[in-house]
DNA sequence: TGCAAAGTGGGGAGAAGTGGGGGAAAGTGT
DNA sequence: ACACTTTCCCCCACTTCTCCCCACTTTGCA
């Protein structure tokens, strides 16, 4: 997945999701928060990998995986390509109105748009993609 | 199962089931305690390859796993979606009013509200997240 | 410039959550 | 054995919210 999108969150919480994204994504998704106050969109099927990983985990382990899954909803795009984002989420993530979603190549990320703007300044310098490259031995 | 919903208890000491667990859970459960003061909701499924794997146990150690049977409460959602918690349960978790279940992959827990908007500053701490994520490879 | 796809907004039916009444079942005491 | 209380379960009523559908606007492409 890949690219960067403008968005806007309706009264109702709402969300589109970019039709480029939408095939990849599947009908029926799974949100849950991450790191930097964002989201993290991931596909039915990389969210089942995720909940097996956690589940063959010792139970003491296990616990402290809870705010990922208390959090995390199950999406399904209705017939507009949309979905409801609970409020839970949307006030983790700061999301009022403008929301900027992005791939991030196996999953998507969704921004309040002016957090996101200064987060792009941030890795957006000439060093750190120096740094990235470096860090892919690219 | 995932997600965080608030409901409440009535004075029948009947607690309502979120919907999107209900499918997952089954219209008969079982709840017994947990770690943290809470409680715990297993599928008859899940609660019948835990009650295996205690049989699977040496005699001494399956006498340390009594309490979590002796307080296991077998639920029957009603025709409401609800079920009826069993006092010693409710006192054991200080449930009065404001319940909050949520999804746990594999199981549900169900908290006094108040207890889990504690326990949630503590697990939300960004270091915390990052961690999980780590973790996680995710 | 026209068509199709994508994004945005709102109304309404139906489901979900909440509260309470009444009757069956179980327990208690006389 | 009988009345009485308590607990539990089924049913009904009301409110709130979610989801589905329809319609309009904007964008992209030919």
């Amino acid at each position: 997945m890949t690219g960067e999108y403008e968005h806007t969150l309706d009264a109702k919480g709402r969300l589109a999701i970019p039709a480029r994204l939408r095939d990849e994504l599947g009908s029926v998704f799974y949100v849950t928060l991450s790191m930097d106050r964002c989201l993290s969109a991931y596909s039915a099927e990389s969210w089942k990998n995720f909940s097996d990983k956690v589940d063959a985990m010792p139970f003491v382990k296990q616990r402290k995986m809870r705010p990922l899954f208390a959090f995390a909803a199950r999406c399904e795009v209705d017939g507009q390509g949309r979905i409801l984002l609970p409020q839970n989420l949307r006030e983790y993530a700061g999301l009022e109105k403008n929301v900027t979603v992005i791939g991030c190549s196996n999953h998507a990320e969704l921004w309040d748009s002016a957090k996101w703007a200064e987060q792009q300044v941030i890795e957006m310098t000439p060093e750190n993609i120096a740094a990235v490259m470096e860090e892919l031995e690219f």
